[in-house]
DNA sequence: CCCCCCCC
């Protein structure tokens, strides 16, 4: 089947004009002699009636060439394309995105007999632009749609944070907050929009210069104005090396075609610094672009830009079409299929975060850390590290919502996660992701019996259990060490003991001491050497516990007896004052419940007597599945 | 013109 050409492509085309998709042929492709890579492809286009000699390929287009499938006499759509002036002021069009719609084999040759088009409008015989496969300039918003944003993947950041530059929330968002204001969450912008394209001539500053993309800049044209948003912003670094020293601060800045880093040096830091404010959309122009060096980079952009004594950055009012930082979050549980070292960008709820520590790496440069545990909606937890004044400044104290774009997957402990120079990380961010985690959290997730990704040392759940059943205790001698052991445990209680569970221990924050009622209304505490007019009731336990194997007498302190027990200490104290009916019927519910145990077992003597002593350190619920697991693992062990 | 991405 024959394609036709879009006749008056051309012309509308140098004339700067948006033209909807049109279907033309490739007559020749050139790649410009340069030495600097990537290289450029130069195009001729015709629609059968002119040709456009001064159209470049857009370097992501560059595989198409180097693929050998964009060949003279292909027949191509093109999807997108952008004018820009040269500096000299030629016009040239810059092919941004486009389809092979017919091999030059299946084509057989050039189609009709195209004539250059004199770019300076003049034509011998002018085209009536009259065909409906174009638009005008300026169409309606709905007839072109935005440029596409679908390979904006994992943009990432770099050097500074939203935490330093927006005020951390004091408190987590709570679900009734949401819904008392859900337009915060709703109205956010995280994906581009897509109904909006840049216009032509939108209003710039001062004059009608027309605004482009950042993905068709490149080294070999100097008048341009792009508006962008700025994604990530650093902080002002100082260098010192053979070729010299100075300070330099870089940030990064996206609009609906793409991104770019840009990096001011020295006079350029103190002109800009306090101007570039993260989060918000500028005009930049005349700055210098070169290669980006992709060992430092992961920026989707072939170039950077480095700013020079007469680049300009203006503040821009009119923001609405540019596009606000966009994450593809990896669901926590999906990070064990993901590979070592990838960039992901991930969101949770900081469950827990380490104190700051001060660390040596291996080229003895002292950097602070912090490890934070966050988990989502998957019940997983993974172990995120921050750096530097990120990890020093971070509160975890209210279980923020923490995002993360561009951290760094590692296999350290299984699967654990560290944010890099790059990363931006997002405390509490207005995004809807956030609201709904934030919701899932306080209403459940909180309680969930959670498995971390990262296996350490110090964690109470996952991978690090050291499972046993009740009969290794006795089996494997266990506790006879110098140092005591612990063991977790799936198992049932048979008996609590209710008699001497509870004492009056003395009243004072630190103190559990047994106090001594003085039988006048005071209690003493020989431990503190002070009488009180109260005292507080503590819990110490004695309680049976069986698995399929054996039982086992346990003592459980004051935390892990009221879970086991599901009262306060005070409650109990209260009841079996004044119910002992109900104080007892607490006792008979606990038991043949089913939980996990986390042991702390050690060969204790006591009266030249040596036995060995169990202690409950934490109470776990079980579900179900945890249960099959570890019965079948139970098994297995008997089978060996 | 920078380019450090760290530690257990």
């Amino acid at each position: 089947m024959n394609v036709p050409l879009t006749k008056g492509a051309v012309e509308a085309l140098c004339k700067g004009l948006d033209v909807d998709k049109p279907v033309l042929q490739l007559l020749n492709i050139r790649q410009i002699s340069n030495a600097s890579s990537p290289p450029r492809f130069r195009l001729m286009m015709s629609d059968g009636q002119h040709s456009l000699t001064s159209c470049l390929l857009a370097t992501q287009l560059n595989y198409l060439s180097e693929e050998n499938l964009l060949v003279p006499n292909c027949v191509c759509l093109l999807k997108k394309t952008t004018n820009n002036t040269l500096a000299d002021g030629r016009r040239v069009v810059v092919v941004m995105d486009m389809d092979i719609l017919k091999s030059a084999k299946e084509t057989g040759g050039k189609i009709g007999n195209p004539t250059p088009y004199n770019t300076d409008g003049k034509t011998s015989s002018p085209q009536k632009v009259s065909s409906s496969t174009y638009v005008p300039e300026s169409p309606p918003s709905a007839a072109v749609p935005g440029p596409s944003y679908r390979n904006y993947s994992s943009p990432r950041g770099r050097g500074g944070s939203f935490t330093g530059k927006t005020p951390m929330k004091a408190s987590p968002m709570k679900a009734s907050a949401i819904k008392a204001s859900p337009s915060k969450g709703l109205t956010m912008k995280v994906s581009p929009m897509k109904a909006s394209p840049m216009k032509a001539n939108s209003a710039s500053p001062g004059s009608s210069a027309k605004v482009n993309p950042i993905a068709s800049l490149n080294p070999y044209q100097s008048k341009w104005t792009i508006r962008a948003r700025v994604t990530n912003k650093s902080s002002i670094r100082t260098w010192s090396n053979s070729k010299g020293e100075g300070k330099l601060f870089s940030f990064e800045i996206v609009d609906e075609s793409g991104e770019i880093r840009i990096t001011a040096f020295n006079k350029e830091v103190d002109k800009f610094f306090s101007l570039v404010e993260q989060g918000k959309v500028y005009y930049i122009s005349k700055a210098t672009l070169k290669p980006a060096n992709k060992q430092y980079t992961t920026l989707k952009n072939d170039y950077e830009m480095t700013l020079h004594a007469h680049s300009s950055i203006v503040p821009c009012d009119d923001n609405q079409s540019i596009p606000t930082v966009h994450c593809d979050f990896v669901p926590i549980a999906e990070l064990e299929n993901r590979d070592k070292d990838a960039i992901i960008d991930v969101i949770g709820i900081c469950k827990s975060a380490e104190d700051v520590s001060r660390i040596t790496t291996k080229n003895s440069r002292e950097v602070s850390k912090r490890a934070l545990s966050i988990i989502d909606e998957t019940g997983k937890v993974v172990t995120v590290t921050l750096w530097g004044e990120e990890a020093e400044n971070f509160d975890g104290s209210t279980q923020p919502v923490v995002a993360i774009k561009g951290a760094r997957l590692s296999d350290f402990g299984g699967r654990s996660l560290s944010a890099l120079f790059s990363s931006t990380v997002m405390v509490n961010p207005d995004i809807p992701q956030a609201f709904r985690l934030r919701a899932w959290y306080d209403r459940e997730g909180f309680a969930v019996n959670s498995q971390s990704l990262t296996e350490t040392r110090s964690a109470g759940t996952g991978l690090n259990m050291n499972w046993k059943t009740l009969s290794d205790i006795k089996n494997e001698d266990m506790g006879h060490g110098e140092k005591a052991q612990y063991f977790s445990c799936v198992a049932t209680v048979l008996y609590i003991r209710k008699e001497n569970c509870l004492y009056q221990a003395c009243p004072s924050a630190d103190c559990n001491k047994k106090v001594i009622d003085q039988q006048n209304g005071l209690y003493r505490c020989e431990k503190c050497n002070k009488e009180f007019p109260n005292f507080k009731y503590r819990l110490l336990l004695s309680a049976n516990l069986a698995d399929f194997g054996d039982n086992q007498w346990v003592t459980c302190f004051q935390e892990t007896a009221e879970a086991l027990l599901g009262h306060s200490a005070e409650t109990l104290g209260h009841l079996r004052d004044t119910d002992e009916a109900a104080f007892d019927e607490v006792f008979q519910k606990a038991n043949f419940t089913t939980h996990i145990f986390k042991n702390r077992v050690k060969l204790e003597t006591y009266n030249d007597e040596s036995r060995v002593k169990v202690t409950v350190m934490e109470v776990q619920p079980v579900d179900h599945r945890e249960y099959s697991r570890r019965l079948l693992q139970n098994i297995y062990k008997l089978a060996r």
